[in-house]
DNA sequence: TGATTATTTCAATAATTCTTGTAATATTGA
DNA sequence: TCAATATTACAAGAATTATTGAAATAATCA
């Protein structure tokens, strides 16, 4: 993953209207939502929704799939994980992870739990 | 998981600058690194770091213990765990989530994942 | 103590993002 | 075709965030 595509996701959720559009539709899963239920659950106007919905898209955190004149948006968070990923793979790459194993902050705690499973 | 705890998190690691701090300091583990190194390592005027150090420790991010005259900053990525967990534990509870198992944009893999292990 | 170094704070400007209103586009149904 | 609905695009002002320079704070060392 490139930085720049990290930064775009965290920017994206960064805003409390495009977390709420998120969880929101990871919660309605495949069926997803189009623009009109999404504006009416939240109570978001519909040409700001648009601007929102665009920007998560752009991201890559939703999908749209056209339905006649509705516009079907869907959570995609197989995207989390290679953020994750992104955020974590050199995790201690340049220190001994040991040292860290007994102490309240452990920094380490993923890749140990990696380590043992 | 509060919301505001998430988008915090998430404006936290927007910035491409935090982002590399972040991912600087993960890399080095509970060694973690002073100030003045990560500004040497990644080139940024000392006041212009400190205000993002900021940011990425109120966010929760890194901590900072004191040693003499220094501050040495280290990553937490357990957050991180936390941050994902709040995304996705409602995940398709309002939808059947058998429905997206053989499509490309499968945004409930990770549930699937879950479930067989 | 006095000088030096590390880090943070503050103020000002530059840059970016958010929201709202209005208008445009496109699909549906009579 | 015409009217109604769903959604998006554009423009302007308000609000927020980033960067820089200068100064303040605090610890170390001679």
């Amino acid at each position: 993953m490139k930085q720049k595509t990290a930064t775009t996701i965290f920017e994206s959720l960064s805003s409390s209207i495009r977390l709420d559009i998120f969880r929101l539709l990871v919660k309605k899963g495949y069926s997803g939502l189009v623009a009109g239920e999404i504006s009416t659950s939240l109570g978001i106007a519909p040409n700001n929704l648009s601007f929102h919905l665009k920007a998560l898209t752009q991201a890559g955190l939703l999908t749209v799939e056209q339905e006649g004149r509705y516009q079907r948006y869907r959570a995609d968070i197989n995207l989390m994980q290679d953020l994750i990923t992104y955020l974590t793979d050199e995790c201690c790459s340049e220190d001994i992870c040991t040292q860290s194993a007994d102490t309240p902050s452990n920094i380490c705690v993923q890749t140990f739990s990696k380590n043992k499973s």
